[in-house]
DNA sequence: TATATTTATGCTCATTTTGAGTTTAAGTAA
DNA sequence: TTACTTAAACTCAAAATGAGCATAAATATA
């Protein structure tokens, strides 16, 4: 795993650097930009030139992807201990949610390219149903984790959490292996607990990046189930911005920045779902869009490939601001 | 306004600082502890010794306020290219939301004091009603504002941003002077929007931080009456953490941190009022506090001042856990 | 052409959650 | 004793939510 790259642009003694985390949806699938093979977000270090952070992201990804972005927000701030420069300063480097439209996503420019975000963090993906890498490995080896330590007291907090990290709902049954069956057995998924499951992860060192990380010690093929690891933590990153985004699609109409100017209101229901990595109830959904006045239709009809033909919407433009300000909420689970 | 202080310590090439909003409430007021007379937050550069941003945080405000603290999390990234270093960068800051609790809050330790934070935002609490500086003098100023441009389609757009940042619903009579008196008419105060209204203050000139700020344009004694102003950016960065603090405390049950150990339901909804700056539902609020399991009762009664006395409660610290990762809401408004 | 299949969209219904009261209890101050 | 104050239990209607059924409008197929 050579770390070489991504700092030859460094120069003097800066010790800030913006990490993007941009996010399209193609073909009903969330994505996510990256270089270097998928193993890096775009990055760059903060320079003097730049007037805010935006202005040095903005630089930075148009820089190595050419790829022209809207909206954009900042995620989160780390250090990076084992990075410094010259005077021993640690890097610090400022992460940013970047949404990019279905249709401005372009193919693979230079060295970026987009990557289907779940190949990341495929025990995010439940559009089909609980995945089985959950059941069949991650929750084993995260039981066992748990298992190996011998305080009663961690033990215990350690199930709890898993519990609670992974919605042990199906599993009940088959876990309950400790006198305590009778706790709260309806645990649910959550979709937006992205980070905290990768941190689980993390810490039980089942993850490539972890420093203690000894796949032999697992599954066989374990590296190839557990998703791609990146450089850095850059997957830390998109965690953080898969969280951020699933938790504020629900009260904050994000989603504007990713749709085409006009689609269908299943198209629309099926982005949310590539985000959220659930199913939604299709007449709730679009009860809830319809109490919002947040789109409109155009007068025409998609040209349908099989059913009935669908009516097309755009946002109402008019409320920019109101999608900015108000509390106006996009439907929740099934 | 001198901006001499604070930087006294910094040494080397470092671009990064720390800076820490701490909020306890002390007699029902929230207070925010500050350094230098009020005029800036504990803040500090991050240095090649601290391993993390938080170390960094938590090594700063020790020094400069001997205050300890509990929980603490980050809020924003912030840079400033009027403050740079010898090589040219611009300087980070990185700013940080701590919590303190009731008894811990020590009095005025050397440089720091305790603020009340409507001292700083005297607009943002309603605990007795929409206060009289909106009406008399903020909305005044800001339509104002609204007009003194020519194109007539920004005009409409302040206008409408003014309402939704400002709760419009009762000034609506006296304002509605346009055509346009048919729009929504009852947009209600939105608590956690306190970045949004002091950034729309800042870019219509009306706080003394705002670079083209003229008070002999406005009302007589304005810059008494708009709210005390601090150096660099501090101002903003009260105002960020108060609408996190704000928005946070109704789906996450942070108040835990600013609570002593045992208190009463009363006491309890007095701390949310303070943070809130809104009166709740009495009976909804225990309500909704029973629903979730996060207080039990610990036997005894407070020995009452007037009425009844009230039962005391703890804390369940069974669900430390629970509050980190469960979506456990506390009440909203009256 | 008739029929099954597919997708869109309109509508119902029971349950839960909210907002807002009323009533009763248990103390202190006059 | 009586008035006053705060606590705490309970009620009720309106709104939001979760889940299902029914109908409409197209295509694919027998």
């Amino acid at each position: 795993m050579t770390l070489s790259y991504s700092h030859a642009h460094q120069q003097g003694s800066g010790t800030t650097e913006v990490v993007a985390v941009l996010i399209t949806i193609t073909d009903n699938t969330a994505q996510v930009l990256t270089v270097d093979q998928g193993k890096l977000l775009p990055n760059g270090p903060l320079m003097p030139l730049h007037r805010s952070l935006q202005a040095g992201v903005r630089q930075w990804v148009e820089e190595q992807t050419q790829q022209p972005l809207g909206y954009l927000e900042q995620l989160y701030t780390f250090v990076d201990t084992n990075r410094r420069n010259e005077d021993g300063h640690a890097l610090v480097y400022v992460s940013y949610l970047g949404l990019v439209q279905e249709q401005q996503a372009k193919q693979a420019q230079s060295q970026a390219s987009w990557q289907d975000w779940y190949d990341y963090f495929p025990w995010e993906n439940h559009l089909t149903g609980t995945p089985d890498i959950i059941t069949n490995l991650i929750l084993p080896a995260l039981y066992m984790w748990a298992d190996s330590v011998e305080d009663e007291a961690i033990r215990q907090r350690r199930h709890k959490r898993i519990g609670l990290c992974w919605g042990i709902s199906q599993i009940s049954e088959s876990h309950k292996n400790g006198a305590n069956a009778s706790e709260a057995d309806t645990i649910d998924w959550v979709a937006e607990h992205v980070l905290l499951r990768y941190e689980m992860l993390y810490e039980a060192d089942l993850v490539p990046e972890a420093p203690n990380y000894q796949p032999n010690r697992l599954a066989a093929n374990w590296s190839q189930q557990i998703g791609l690891p990146m450089y850095y933590d850059h997957r830390r990153v998109i965690a953080t911005a898969i969280s951020r985004l699933r938790a504020k699609i629900e009260y904050r109409p994000l989603i504007f920045g990713l749709m085409p100017d006009s689609f269908t209101l299943s198209h629309l229901q099926q982005s949310v779902e590539a985000l959220s990595g659930m199913r939604l109830h299709k007449q709730n959904f679009r009860r809830l869009l319809e109490s919002q006045n947040l789109v409109m239709p155009t007068g025409e009809s998609s040209s349908a490939q099989r059913g009935r033909p669908a009516k097309l919407y755009r946002f109402c433009h008019d409320i920019e601001l109101q999608s900015l300000l108000m509390d106006s909420k996009l439907p929740k689970r099934k």
